[in-house]
DNA sequence: GACTAACCGTTAGACGTCTATCGTTTCCGG
DNA sequence: CCGGAAACGATAGACGTCTAACGGTTAGTC
């Protein structure tokens, strides 16, 4: 007998990610949002960035990724990018009313989202998750 | 002070499964393979799907994107589309030498890094890490 | 001061995935 | 039988992401 033949761990974590990111993207969407919209109005309101580029990594993609969706989103009119005085190369990502409004929206929805991923779990166990899942990612980043 | 201000469950099994998923990438790629041809591969060889909509189903995509690998894996060389008996709408994937050559190089790779993945974790943990995802995943699907 | 390197954002092109739709083929109820 | 529904796979078009390469700007060095 050959044993269990266990799912590899990375393929359960694959597989959680897309189902959790499918709900997300769901959710959001009857908000009028996407998950890359909420994203980029979350890292870029707290305007702790300087750069396009700091924005990014805290995004979490590359740069022309950014430019891509800022491309979509300032035609939408929920941002615009505002030149860096002193500094002709960069550009600041700000809000705009329309860009304020929806965002308070899709932060109702994200944090219902996040409750419910939770639900069932006690403290302790998310804790450990999270524990856990920096493990994994620890140990293929080097 | 606004709290501890924790980073939502689902954003990290997000980010998570992005690192994991591209080291696994760059693993295979090592080894002439990538994500998608490995599963197909690993999936069409136990031979347990009777149509392509299973085995597209065992892969864990859609029915078109299965198209859209199945045709890059045939054009080189890795597997073919067979008729299925009795049935001229179905077709059913077989490995040719290549392919199978191919699976068991990347098979070498996808044992060796689900090996690095769990580094440093008990049994129990990597147990107790496979409930927690499949909590989330529960909550979020009905 | 001019040259080179570094930085910043965009463009171009690729990949993997999805939904919607279509043409064939098979099945089934009247 | 036969006509409509279901199943099967392919196509078309969209989206989000990436790497590589480019043009414009700033900084550092001799």
């Amino acid at each position: 007998m050959p044993g269990p033949q266990e799912e590899p761990v990375g393929l359960v974590v694959t597989r959680t990610s897309r189902t959790l990111a499918r709900a997300f993207e769901q959710a959001l969407a009857t908000a009028g949002g996407s998950t890359p919209t909420w994203l980029v109005l979350l890292s870029a309101r707290t305007g702790s960035h300087r750069t396009q580029a700091e924005l990014a990594a805290a995004v979490g993609v590359r740069g022309p990724t950014l430019t891509h969706h800022l491309d979509g989103m300032e035609r939408d009119g929920l941002v615009t990018r505002a030149p860096v005085p002193g500094d002709r190369r960069g550009q600041r990502v700000v809000l705009t009313p329309a860009g304020e409004e929806l965002f308070l929206r899709l932060r109702e929805v994200a944090v219902a989202f996040d409750r419910r991923v939770r639900a069932g779990l006690a403290e302790a166990e998310v804790a450990q998750l999270r524990r856990l899942l920096a493990t994994l990612a620890g140990n293929v980043a080097e």
